[in-house]
RNA sequence: GGAGAGGUGGCCGAGUGGUCGAAGGCGCUCGCCUGCUAAGCGAGUAGGGGGUUUACGCCUCCUCGAGGGUUCGAAUCCCUCUCUCUCCGCCA
């Protein structure tokens, strides 16, 4: 959600965010609700203070004149209920509205709509010769017996995947190093719940909006988290955080569920889109004036863990109309898939500045009073992806897999041999 | 799953229909005092919305877990939900 200030006194800078994201809105009609809102708001908080005013006098009365006293202000207070139903159901029509209104595009955001719109800011590592990268994930899996999609599919469907020896002890190792890497940083590990309520879905920009791609349990109220943003976010809901403290820093592990609905026939192929994986996301609260160098920061980190697996890849500046509703501004990584010959994303960092901490209530103690923080978010290591991107770029001639130096004190292998 | 007890300001804790956004204590901030990292004294110290002001500020409304209801008036009464704690059961 964005400032509401916005609305009332810079609708340029609204209309400017909202063409550049390709939505049409008529913002005018919008300012004008806002303001009936307010008077309508107003005037019946005027017949409460009468009336509070009248009960005053009312306690000291007795009698007769409490009886009249009490028949005149019942007239008042029929007034204030009437205006006060008004004035919630005004707030409710504008909020409605407003929720839906995507945070404000940075400007150096890149522009354009589409995802073939992100400008690309760097290229770093070299191709596997595509000579020797001839197998993907798949071929890989299927050789060396560590990933099991057909019987994943007889149990749980499509997009479900069985990883199996090597790749199992490749992932703890990945999840070790990721935290190795960040601790030193300051990134408080977290375990997070992946069961949240409604509201930590609210909180982050994904309510409303984005419901058909969140798997729902009815019977409890709960939804399973697409990303473990969701519970970081939220961790910190309705609190006021001392300045000293910020940033604060947090690396979280979680298993992420996406129902993935609209992708039927997109990507069909291993288990490079999936129902179910596990992901080590980054997130930082901290003040409004530090978000750009903080979300500078978690690309920085994020290209280090990349680097230190040795994956071709290239950074993205996302177009602004590729955004989702809670980014001002997104950078993707997207590692060199040989399988697909192509790059495709395997981290996303956004910086959402006030956009969730308005809605989760986030603040801190700073000189001018209390100010909402800004969050940022970033994958660390979208593991299933990022174990794709190890074995296609990493695999010799033979069939072989190496695993990279930095990999080797958390396995006991050093290469993966296939099975006699 | 069964039984019970509770959710009040940063924390503890009073308050069972009227001048309560809320006694008292702790903590914290500022000032005073004190020759010794303490004690004492005084003041201040929740969040949010709206109006007004160049601004400091002033006015006003809402919030005592959440949402409804009763009433001229609700922290206090009624209903629903939710969370926490204790005991029993079950359980990784």
């Amino acid at each position: 959600m964005i400032d509401v200030s916005i609305l009332r006194n810079s609708p340029d800078v609204l209309a400017t965010s909202l063409q550049r994201r390709g939505i049409s809105l008529d913002i005018e009609a919008l300012a004008e609700l806002d303001q009936k809102r307010r008077r309508v708001r107003s005037s019946a908080e005027d017949l409460r203070a009468e009336q509070k005013e009248a009960g005053k006098s009312i306690a000291q009365l007795e009698g007769d004149e409490k009886a009249a006293a009490i028949s005149r202000v019942a007239e008042v207070a029929e007034g204030y209920k009437n205006a006060l139903a008004e004035a919630d159901e005004l707030d409710a029509r504008f909020e409605a509205q407003w929720v839906l209104i995507p945070n404000l595009v940075d400007p150096t955001a890149a522009d354009g709509l589409e995802e073939e719109d992100a400008v690309e800011l760097t290229r770093w590592g070299r191709q596997p010769d595509p000579a020797v990268a001839v197998r993907d994930h798949v071929e890989l899996g299927e050789m060396h017996g560590f990933l099991d999609i057909e019987r994943a599919a007889k149990v749980s469907g499509s997009r479900f995947g069985y990883l199996l020896g090597p790749l199992v002890r490749l992932e703890f190792a990945l999840v070790q190093y990721a935290l190795d890497t960040l601790e030193p940083y300051g990134f408080v590990p977290v375990v997070t719940p992946v069961l949240v309520r409604s509201n930590a879905l609210y909180g982050t920009g994904f309510f409303p909006g984005d419901e058909d791609q969140v798997y729902s349990l009815p019977a409890d109220d709960l939804y399973l988290v697409g990303t473990s943003e969701v519970s970081l976010a939220a961790m910190h809901g309705d609190e006021i955080l001392d300045g000293d403290t910020l940033p604060l820093r947090y690396v979280g592990f979680s298993t992420c569920f996406r129902r993935e609905s609209g992708t039927y026939g997109k990507d069909t192929r291993g288990i490079f889109r999936v129902h179910q994986f596990d992901k080590i996301e980054m997130f930082s609260f901290c003040k409004p004036e530090d978000s750009p160098q903080t979300h500078d920061f978690l690309l920085a980190r994020e290209e280090e863990l990349v680097q230190g697996l040795e994956i071709p890849y290239r950074v993205v500046n996302v177009a602004a109309g590729d955004l989702g509703s809670s980014a001002a501004k997104k950078y993707d990584i997207e590692a060199w898939f040989p399988g697909q010959n192509r790059y495709r994303e395997i981290t996303s960092t956004s910086n959402t500045t006030d956009y969730q901490s308005r809605r989760l209530k986030i603040r801190y103690k700073s000189d001018k009073g209390n100010e909402l923080v800004h969050t940022l978010n970033g994958t660390a290591i979208a593991v299933g992806r990022w174990l794709i991107a190890l074995v296609e770029n990493l695999q010799q001639a033979d069939g072989s897999i190496v695993v990279p130096e930095v990999l080797h004190k958390y396995v006991n292998f050093d290469r993966i041999e296939l099975p006699a």
